[in-house]
RNA sequence: GGCGUCUUGGCCGAGUGGCUAGGCAGUGGUCUGCAAAACCAUCUACAGCGGUUCGAAUCCGCUAGACGCCUCCA
């Protein structure tokens, strides 16, 4: 029996606006594609997000037994400076600025995205193809697409010709725009274009003689343009129609709408079932802009070297925090904002690890199986992590409650909340265990414990003025010390 | 300008045609030598104006505002 029998899972469909519910291609598999990073400079925490997102979908999907391939490409080359098809690709330029070659530009850059992805427990992809290792594909979807009438050289570069194509398919139909509109829409050229209209785009570009990235094929020695790749990638190895495609919702035009259209134009049929978009991520409720500087890198939300936020935030903490709103939404990120996640974060967590030391009891007084369905309805509703996360901490209360004898739970159903909570904090939501008590080494924990024991015989001798010196000081060192029932503990911040 | 998404209480952030979101903060309480921490309890909502409806914050329209894409920045 696989758990994912049992679940209706419905999710927000931008081809339709609607939700659907989700039929899988093959029973018990899904193929599941994302836009990658291009790798020309370090990791965008926007990016990041959406990353975030869809690893929690794939992370849901496998628990629910799915057998998932979860394909997210590397852009390393073909993505140019601006989407009119003009200028330098992104990674030649940083790499004639900084002077190396294109491949450390890439290999950089790959590596520091991996590295974050690692740190924020990331499961990795199934599959991570990059664009330059998929030159042959693209040269041959490109040759198809000519084939059937919908692509035209010039000069040797490859346009797609989207007006003809529009003629027997729908261009626009994922972005809900009209060619007319866009014709209407379009600002004037600058320079003269190869293209027979603006809203044509790339398949193929010539290189400059200047230019170091090149590959040889039957037009001319250059390289692909940048909605190629996805397009190669995902058909090759989740084939011509497969279930999911993720990614930023500022990729659902032009990058996703000509995926479409090379897909129709190429294999005769559409190439996605689920199209979802994640929402924007800003910061302090403005677009995140290198210009205006109103951006932090990935690592230094991490490492708390930035000038917008009061400290450092964990990982998991940064997990919570996108997890308690919804993928959909746009996510403001504030010091605030973290600040609440990370109380309400370590506030779980010292409910889950307190689920070891619960007693059974010979009733329950709360409806166990229940609670677990609401947990896999709020999944279910389109990834509703933030519902999940309601229900989780309605378990946490409960656990609380259990420990001050204020309800019980039968060995049975004290077995399922364990099992369940573990199950989504660290499977789907991909949280690590984490508690503000005890957080120091061991050697610190001796030493504090010695602290602890010293303050207790000062109170028990009413010696509350060394009593009260030995809990400040430590506080003002960043150990805090948290008088409870059964002794003291302690944290450190 | 075009297209699209959105506007919920002090802050963040879900959801539904009539019935508790949740978190943070606040307030009251338990505990404590006093605190802190922890736990328990609890207040403040649905941008504005019309319409549909027995009933709308939830559906429709208009207005205002925000954001995204169309234009280097995910």
């Amino acid at each position: 029996m696989q758990l994912y029998q049992d679940q209706t899972i419905q999710i927000y469909n931008s081809l339709s606006g609607k939700k659907e519910v989700f039929k899988p291609i093959e029973t018990g598999y899904v193929g599941m594609y994302v836009c990658g990073p291009t790798v020309y400079s370090n990791v965008h925490l926007g990016n990041v997000r959406t990353f975030m997102s869809f690893d929690m979908v794939f992370r849901y999907l496998k628990h629910i037994d799915f057998k998932v391939r979860y394909v997210r490409n590397i852009t390393d080359a073909g993505h140019l400076e601006n989407d009119a098809d003009e200028g330098e690709d992104k990674i030649t330029k940083k790499a004639r600025l900084e002077q190396i070659e294109p491949m450390e530009v890439v290999q950089r850059y790959t590596v520091d995205f991996h590295n974050i992805l690692n740190t924020l427990n990331f499961l990795p992809p199934s599959i991570e193809p990059t664009a330059t290792g998929h030159i042959i594909e693209q040269i041959e979807l490109i040759k198809t697409i000519i084939d059937n009438g919908f692509g035209y050289e010039v000069n040797g570069s490859v346009y797609f010709d989207v007006h003809k194509f529009d003629e027997s398919n729908d261009y626009g139909k994922l972005s809900k725009r009209k060619l007319e509109d866009l014709i209407h829409n379009t600002r004037a050229l600058e320079g003269q274009s190869d293209k027979k209209n603006p809203q044509d785009f790339a398949l193929w570009k010539k290189a400059e003689p200047q230019h170091i990235m090149r590959w040889p094929s039957p037009w001319s020695d250059g390289f692909p343009g940048w909605h190629l790749e996805c397009t190669a990638m995902s058909t090759k190895y989740l084939g011509d129609n497969f279930d999911i495609h993720g990614g930023g919702m500022d990729l659902k035009f032009p990058h996703h709408e000509c995926e479409i259209a090379q897909s129709e134009a190429a294999k005769g049929i559409s190439p996605v079932n689920y199209w979802m978009h994640a929402n924007m991520l800003q910061l302090n409720g403005q677009r995140m802009s290198k210009t205006t500087g109103n951006t932090v890198n990935p690592d230094e939300l991490l490492s708390g070297n930035n000038k917008f936020f009061s400290k450092a935030y964990g990982p998991s903490v940064i997990r919570f925090f996108n997890a308690q709103s919804s993928y959909r939404s746009v996510l403001d990120l504030t010091d605030d904002g973290l600040l609440a996640s990370e109380k309400g974060f370590y506030r779980l967590m010292d409910a889950i690890n307190g689920l070891d030391d619960l007693k059974a009891g010979t009733t329950s007084t709360f409806n166990v199986s229940e609670w677990k369905q609401k947990c896999y309805d709020a999944m279910n509703d389109d990834f509703n992590s933030p519902i999940l996360i309601a229900h989780l901490f309605e378990a946490g209360k409960l656990i609380n409650q259990i420990k001050d004898n204020n309800a019980s739970l039968t060995s049975e159903d004290l077995e399922v909340l364990t099992q369940t909570m573990n199950a989504f904090t660290f499977d789907v939501l991909g949280l690590e265990n984490a508690s503000k008590s005890d957080s120091g080494t061991d050697k610190l924990s001796g030493a504090v414990d010695l602290l602890i024991q010293l303050r207790q015989d000062a109170r028990a001798n009413k010696d509350f003025a060394l009593s009260d010196k030995i809990r400040d000081e430590l506080a003002a060192k960043g150990i805090q010390l948290n008088d409870g029932k059964d002794g003291t503990t302690f944290s450190t911040n």
